[in-house]
Formats: C-alpha cells, structure tokens, sequence
DNA sequence: ACCTGAACACCGTTCAAGT
DNA sequence: ACCTGAACACCGTTCAAGT
C-alpha cells in the first residue's frame, strides 16, 4: 500500500524535479513521473490537471524557495548592503537551482492559465522594490528596481543557461564576477542619486 | 511541383517560426510544420536530422540577426553613446522577436550538440566587448562587459516573458524606462572610470 | 536528390471499471 | 478517494520503396 494520504503528490513531484534537473523540461512527461513513482501512467491525473499543472507546481515551489530567501537576506540589513545581500542571494537561488529557474521564468511554461505563479512571484520583486526605496530618490526609483532585478535575473539567467566564458566555470570566480558587477551599478545607483 | 531546389528547407522553417510565434517552443512539431508547408510528415528530415536540430536552425538564424543589428548599431559611434546604441539595439531585437528570443537562450533548445550556434552568438558578445574596451579602464573591463550583457539580457528577457508590471504595456513607457535603467548602469561606469 | 507510406515506441488525456 | 487498463489521437524517428 504505497503513496497514502498525499505522498504520492510529493513524489511524483519529486520525480518531477528530478527530471528537470538531469533531462530538461521537454523530458518531464506524466508518464515517465509515474513510472519513476511506481504507479499507473495515471495515477497523477488524481494530484495534476495536466502535464502543465506539474510543471507549473514545480516553478511555484521554486518562487517560494525564492521568495524566503531573499526575506531571510534582506533581514537584519539596511541600504546598500541589503541591496547587495538581496543580490547575492537571487543569484545563488539561480545557481543552486538552475534547472528550477530555466522554468520559473522560460516559455516551456505558459504562466497566465497559473494566476498562483504570478503571485508568488510578486513576493520577491516587492523584496526588491523596499530595498530600493531606502536607497533611491523617488523619481528614479522604479528604473532603478527594474534594472536592480534586471541586472540579477541576467546574470542569473546567463549563468544558468551557461552561456558564460569557459573562465568563470569556478566558483571563487564567479563569486568575484558577481560582486564587481553588482558594485558597478551600485555605483550608478549612488551617484543617481547624489545632487547634480 | 511545389518546393524544389531548396525552397522547402525555407518553407519549413517558416512554418517553424510561425508555430515557435504562436504556441510556443513544446508545439513547434515536425510533423506540424510538414503538413503546414504541405509535404509529408517525413519530408523535413532531408533538411533537418531531428526536431531539435529545426530549433536550433530558427535559434542560429536569431544570433545572426541579433549579430547584424549589433553591429549596425555599433557603427559610427563611439564611447558611451555607443553603448547605448548597442544596449537598445540588443533590446530591440527581444522585442520585435521575442519567441525567437526565448528559444535562443532557454533550455528546450540544448545549445552543446550545435557549436554553430555557439559561434553565431559570441558575435555579438564581440561588439559589446570591443565598445567597452574603450571607454573602461584594463581592471573593470571583464565585470563592466559581462554586467552590461547582464543587464541588457535581463531586460530583454523579462520583457519577452511578460514579467513586468502592467504600465509597461505601453511602447512609450517602456523606452522611457529602457533609457533610464541603462543610465543608471552607465553612470555606474562612469564613475568607476573615475579616479578615486 | 527528394518524397511517400507503413511501422514502432513513445506521449497526453479520457473513460469505464475496480477497491 | 485512489488506482488500473484500454483506448484515441498525437509525436519523433526509421525503413523500404517510389520518381
């Protein structure tokens, strides 16, 4: 008598994550999750909608993983090194879970039929926004959080797609890369916001 | 006689891109896209050794456009206004074509089987690299290049994936806010060429 | 060279049925 | 409630055959 009482839901999930990871999101089929958990072609039917619902519970999970840790970066700091601290842990979200978030924010997943995607979602960019807003005068204030976000989803996003120079395959590298980025537009940030 | 010397491959891809347009990457099909351009299911394997390798064709073509209006934009100009040029240029292209855009740097397309495509896109990595040799000095150069295609990418993406707020919608707002995130990270350079 | 039709092993999804 | 097996309409890919 396996998968009683909804463990079947976090394996299939788990299944789910699984062949993210190792074979991409064309690979995830129902089927195959099913297999994988040991019961009939399905059985997921009883926990998903569809093919598209797993997936998109898969990216949910992802939000909200992302969304506590930037709460847990931004607590406790202030200004800049919040800001900083907020970047930091957007990107290590990205590179701890790069598969998750190809997901989270590629087109293999249609987000509108998925209104509790976008919520979520929300979450961390309204993280971003407070962070910002101590820092910035108002009338620059919403470039400077679109682009802090644009700045962290770029780097995130080349790095988990690997489409970085061969070069930064280190970590200590990367590390450095990413805070001489992210000092870059801090920089702008500052002197935008000095009197000119 | 329809689609001799070599108009099938053209009418494939076609049929490819409009697929790629309308219902996104997972429909694009190869047996869709032969019965579009009116041939049998099987014909498209005399121009493409796979699904995968259709995909990677509509991506290639993408970088080369992408390359083209780079390297358009590069031309003439010099120093930061150069920059800039490239920056919106770069972003253009994300919107006029953003499923292409998204195939060309999302995870249903694996780039490694395709060094072709490698090739085509490190073109345009090229131009940015070569417009901020001259206006950043020798130590911040890697971290100035890399976070200007981060930044550009970022938004270029968000964009394609309708991740902004809603007031963006508008063509106007939208490059208002371009210009200035791209600003704010070109003051940040500024100042980092700054001696301090 | 380029195209076709049959075939195979997969899918997602639906349905009727079992406990 | 949760699971199963059969069924349907799709795929990608291969093969033997036609012009």
């Amino acid at each position: 008598m396996p998968y009683h009482h909804g463990d079947l839901r976090r394996a299939l999930l788990a299944a789910g994550l699984s062949l993210l990871e190792k074979r991409g999101p064309a690979q995830v089929s129902l089927r195959e999750v099913a297999r994988v958990a040991g019961v009939s072609h399905n059985a997921p039917y009883r926990h998903f909608d569809s093919r598209e619902a797993l997936l998109a519970a898969l990216a949910a999970d992802g939000f909200e993983a992302l969304g506590v840790a930037m709460e847990q970066a931004a607590e406790g700091r202030t200004g800049f090194e919040r800001l900083r601290a907020l970047g930091i842990a957007y990107i290590a979200f990205a590179r701890a879970q790069p598969a998750v978030y190809l997901l989270m924010f590629g087109p293999e997943l249609v987000k509108d039929p998925f209104p509790a995607l976008k919520a979520v979602a929300e979450r961390s960019f309204e993280v971003l926004r407070q962070a910002i807003e101590t820092i910035v005068p108002v009338e620059t204030r919403r470039a400077a959080v679109i682009g802090a976000w644009a700045l962290v989803h770029g780097l995130s996003h080349l790095i988990a797609d690997h489409q970085f120079p061969p070069d930064f395959a280190e970590e200590d590298k990367l590390d450095a890369l990413i805070e001489d980025v992210l000092a870059i537009y801090r920089q702008g940030l500052a002197r935008g916001a000095e009197p000119h």
